[in-house]
RNA sequence: GCCCUUGUAGCUCAGCGGUAGAGCACUCCCUUGGUAAGGGAGAGGUCACGAGUUCAAUUCUCGUCAAGGGCUCCA
C-alpha cells in the first residue's frame, strides 16, 4: 500500500509529528559512487516529552500543552510578528543594520541581519530589552499593500539591498507591514493586531549564529538571532524545561557523567575511546548483533583497514569523494588507502572464487570501522565522527531473490531495533532519479521487490519518487526516541553499479555468466552514532540486560563484606556484571551514588541480610522490592540479562 | 570552512594587569552507620597551546588547537 508522497507514514506510529528537516548529523555512505546518504538528525525536537514512568525524579506536573507553530494560527502571528519586532529592535540598537529575512521556525523565530560588526551574545540583553519597550508600546501592525514600484521606492529610500532583492522574487501583490508610525517590512503576513498581543514576559532572545544569505556560503555572512515566544509565561517555562531535558539526555554529558566513551583533544577530534564502562555495552550490543545476524543466516567477514587505493578507483569512491576520505599514504611503492567503507572488500570476497547461482543469496556482514575525513567544525559527539563503526552488510543475489531477501533484512531490522526500545518507524522508499545507470527491466523488479517486501511486511511507507542512488532504489528508516525526535539510522540500497565495476558473476542454471545483485544494509548505520542516539533515547537508564554495571552490592558495615563478596563471585559465575562499594560511606550515601550513576539494581546488604542470605533490592525503574533471597536475585539477573529484559523478573513483587 | 561563545584542579564553575579559589570527587583520620550527601584534615593547577603588548599576562591583543550553538557541506 504505498503511499502518496506527502506525509509521512510509520507503521506503529501515533500521531507523527510533520519533519523539518534540520541539519543532518552523522553521515553515511555506502558503497559505490553517489551513494553518499545523509543521515538525519532530531527532526522534531519539540514533540511531546514521553517521560518514562519508572523513573524517578522529574516531578509530575500537569503538562502544559506546546503547539508548534504550524499547529496555532495564534502562535504563528505571535513568531511571526516577533521577529518583526526584533528587526525592529535591531535597527533601532544598530541603525547599520541591514534586514534580511525572519521567519518563524516550530519552536520559535528568527531574523537574520547584515551588521558592520557581528552581534555577540551579550548584545542580545540590550535587544530583548528593547523589544520589551516596543511590545510596551502596543504598536499596531497594518499591513498594506503598494504597488512593485512603491515598494521598491520605498526600500531604496531605505537603503536596504537585501529586501530590494526579496522584492525582485515577490509575485504581485507586494504586501508590507507597518509596526508603528516609523517602521515596516515586507511581508505577507499574518500578525497580530498590535504588539499588546504578544507577551513580553513570553519570550526569550536564545542565540546568536552566523548564516549565509539564501543559504550560499558565497554569498554574505549575516547574523542571525534565534529567539522563542509563546502565549504564556508557562508556556515558554515548559519549552525551556523541555530543552533542559533534552540537555539531561545529552550522551556527550552522559558519556562523561556514566564514563562510557571520551574524544581526547591530543588524539584528534571525531576519534571515539572507549572507557571500560562503554565498551562493555558496545560489546554486548555486537554480541546481541552477531547472533542475529547468524540467526538469519548470515556469515560473517573481517576487512582490512587500509587497501591499495585503486580499490577506490575501480569502485569509483575516489572520483566523488576523495574530498570526504583521510589523505592516501604511501607504503613501498604503492599508495595506500584507509578505507571509508567496507563494500569494496566484500565485493574482492565475493569475487575470490567463482559463484555458483546455488550459493546464492549470499549475505556476510561486517562491523567494519572506517574513516572519513569530516570537516573542522562539524563534529558532534558520537553523532558525528572522523572513525566510526558500520553494521554492513552485503547480499548477493538472484533477482528473483530480492523480495524475499529484503523482506528478511526488515525482520532483522525490526528485531535488532526493538531490543533497544525503538518500535516506532517511519519508512521511506526511493525510486529510480532521472540520471542513473541500469536497465529499465531490473530498476522495475527492483523497486518491485522492495514494495512487495513492505507490503508483505506491512509497513506503511513513504514514497520519494526519483530520490534512489543512480545505483539503485532504496528504503530508508527513521527511529523514533523517547522524546518524539526521528533518527534515521537504517537504510537498505540495491546496487547495480558495484557488482559492474568489479566484475561480479555467478554461473547460471544453464552455464551462462550472470551478474548477481547487490543489496547494501545497515541497521545501526554507525554503531558509535547508535550509541548516541540509544544513550539519549534511555537518557542513560539502561536496561538491566545492557547496563555496564547491573547490580552493585552495598554493605552496610564491613562485617558483611564477604557475604558480598561471595555473592558478587556466585553472580559472576552466573554472567551478571555486579560491584561492591567499598567506599565506606554510610548507607545514604551508597544509594546516593548508586542512583547517580544510574546502577539499574542496588542490593542493600546488612548484618540481617547476611544472616539470612538475602538482599533487599532497590531498583532503579521500580523502586523498593523489598527482601529477596540471595539465590532468587542470582536467577532472576541471569535470566534477565540472557534474555536481554529491562527488568529483574522478580515473581510477585 | 564561516559566524558567535567557551577553554582555570578529575568534574561543575568563580575570579583577576601584581604568577589562583569554591563545591563535589580523591587520600588519610574519626565515625560501624539501614534506603538520595556523617564529621575533620590533606593532596591536587605551566589558568588549552604559541606569539605580542607591558616593569609585570591566567587576565589585554593576535594566531593555533579543541569544545558548544548555528550556518554550510554531506552528488
Amino acid at each position: 500500500m504505498p503511499q502518496a508522497a506527502t506525509g509521512g507514514s510509520r507503521h506503529a506510529g501515533s500521531g507523527t509529528a510533520p519533519i523539518r528537516a534540520s541539519r543532518p548529523l552523522g553521515c553515511q555512505w555506502f558503497c559505490c559512487v553517489g551513494s553518499r546518504t545523509p543521515y538525519g538528525c532530531p527532526v522534531s525536537a519539540s514533540a511531546e516529552v514521553k517521560s518514562n514512568p519508572t523513573l524517578p525524579a522529574a516531578e509530575a506536573s500537569p503538562p502544559v500543552p506546546l503547539p508548534k507553530t504550524s499547529e496555532s494560527p495564534q502562535l504563528l502571528k505571535i513568531r511571526h510578528s516577533m521577529s518583526h519586532v526584533l528587526a525592529m529592535a535591531v535597527q533601532k540598537l544598530f541603525p547599520a543594520a541591514k534586514v534580511t529575512i525572519g521567519p518563524w521556525t516550530e519552536t520559535g523565530f528568527y531574523y537574520d541581519f547584515d551588521n558592520p560588526e557581528p552581534f555577540s551574545e551579550g548584545d542580545l540583553k540590550a535587544i530583548k530589552k528593547e523589544m520589551a519597550k516596543l511590545i510596551g508600546r502596543r504598536l499596531p501592525l497594518e499591513r498594506l499593500e503598494v504597488s512593485r514600484a512603491e515598494a521598491e521606492a520605498r526600500i531604496r529610500a531605505q537603503n536596504e539591498p537585501y529586501k530590494l532583492e526579496i522584492l525582485e522574487g515577490l509575485q504581485d501583490p507586494i504586501s508590507l507591514y507597518t509596526l508603528g508610525d516609523d517602521w515596516w517590512d515586507l511581508c505577507a503576513g499574518p500578525h497580530v493586531a498590535h504588539t499588546g498581543e504578544l507577551n513580553a514576559k513570553a519570550f526569550e532572545l536564545e542565540s546568536v549564529a552566523g548564516a549565509y544569505w539564501r543559504g550560499d556560503e558565497n554569498r554574505a555572512q549575516l547574523q542571525r538571532i534565534y529567539g522563542t515566544a509563546w502565549e504564556t509565561p508557562e508556556q515558554l517555562a515548559e519549552y525551556q524545561h523541555r530543552k533542559q531535558e533534552a540537555l539531561r539526555r545529552d550522551h556527550r554529558r552522559l558519556g562523561k557523567d556514566l564514563e562510557l566513551f571520551s574524544i581526547e583533544d591530543e588524539a584528534g577530534a571525531g576519534l571515539v575511546f572507549w572507557h571500560p564502562r562503554g565498551a562493555r555495552m558496545r560489546l554486548l550490543i555486537e554480541d546481541f548483533w552477531r547472533q542475529a545476524h547468524f540467526a538469519d543466516g548470515y556469515e560473517l567477514l573481517y576487512t582490512p583497514h587500509v587497501a591499495d587505493i585503486s580499490l577506490w578507483k575501480t569502485s569509483g569512491h575516489l572520483d566523488f569523494y576523495a574530498d570526504s576520505m583521510f589523505g592516501p599514504m604511501q607504503v613501498d611503492e604503492r599508495e595506500y588507502q584507509l578505507k571509508p567503507m567496507n563494500c569494496p572488500f566484500h565485493v574482492l570476497t565475493y569475487a575470490s572464487s567463482l559463484r555458483s547461482y546455488r550459493e546464492l543469496p549470499i549475505r556476510w556482514a561486517e562491523l567494519g570501522t572506517v574513516y572519513r575525513y569530516e570537516r573542522p567544525g562539524v563534529m558532534h559527539g558520537l553523532m558525528r565522527v572522523r572513525g566510526f563503526t558500520q553494521d554492513d552488510a552485503h547480499i548477493f543475489c538472484l533477482p528473483e531473490q530480492i523480495g524475499d531477501e529484503i523482506l528478511g533484512v526488515l525482520n532483522l531490522t525490526e528485531a535488532i531495533l526493538s531490543t533497544f526500545d525503538f518500535k516506532n518507524y517511519e519508512i521511506n522508499l526511493s525510486t529510480r532519479p532521472e540520471k542513473s545507470i541500469g536497465d529499465d527491466a531490473v530498476w522495475d523488479l527492483a523497486t518491485k521487490g522492495l514494495i512487495e517486501a513492505l507490503d508483505r511486511k506491512g509497513w506503511a511507507y513513504k514514497v520519494d519518487e526519483g530520490g534512489g542512488a543512480f545505483y539503485g532504489p532504496k528504503i530508508d528508516l527513521k527511529i523514533e526516541d523517547a522524546i518524539g525526535r526521528m533518527w534515521q539510522c537504517s537504510t537498505i540500497q540495491l546496487d547495480f553499479n558495484l557488482p559492474e565495476r568489479f566484475n561480479l558473476e555467478y554461473v547460471a542454471a544453464d552455464g551462462s555468466r550472470q551478474r548477481p545483485i547487490m543489496i547494501h544494509r545497515a541497521i545501526f548505520g554507525s554503531l558509535e552514532r547508535f550509541f548516541g542516539i540509544m544513550t539519549e533515547n534511555y537518557a542513560g537508564d539502561f536496561p538491566f540486560w545492557l547496563a555496564p554495571e547491573q547490580i552493585r552490592l552495598l554493605p552496610v558495615t564491613d562485617e558483611v563484606i564477604a557475604y558480598a563478596e561471595s555473592l558478587q563471585a556466585e553472580l559472576r559465575q552466573a554472567g551478571v556484571r555486579s560491584s561492591i562499594d567499598r567506599s565506606g560511606d554510610r548507607l545514604g550515601k551508597l544509594i546516593r551514588n548508586g542512583e547517580q550513576q544510574k546502577i539499574p539494581v542496588l542490593a542493600v546488604i546488612g548484618a540481617q541480610e547476611a544472616e539470612q542470605g538475602s538482599l533487599s533490592l532497590r531498583s532503579r525503574r521500580q523502586g523498593d522490592l523489598g527482601a529477596v533471597a540471595r539465590a532468587e536475585l542470582v536467577n532472576a539477573a541471569r535470566q534477565a540479562t540472557e534474555q536481554r529484559l529491562s527488568l529483574l523478573p522478580l515473581g510477585a513483587h
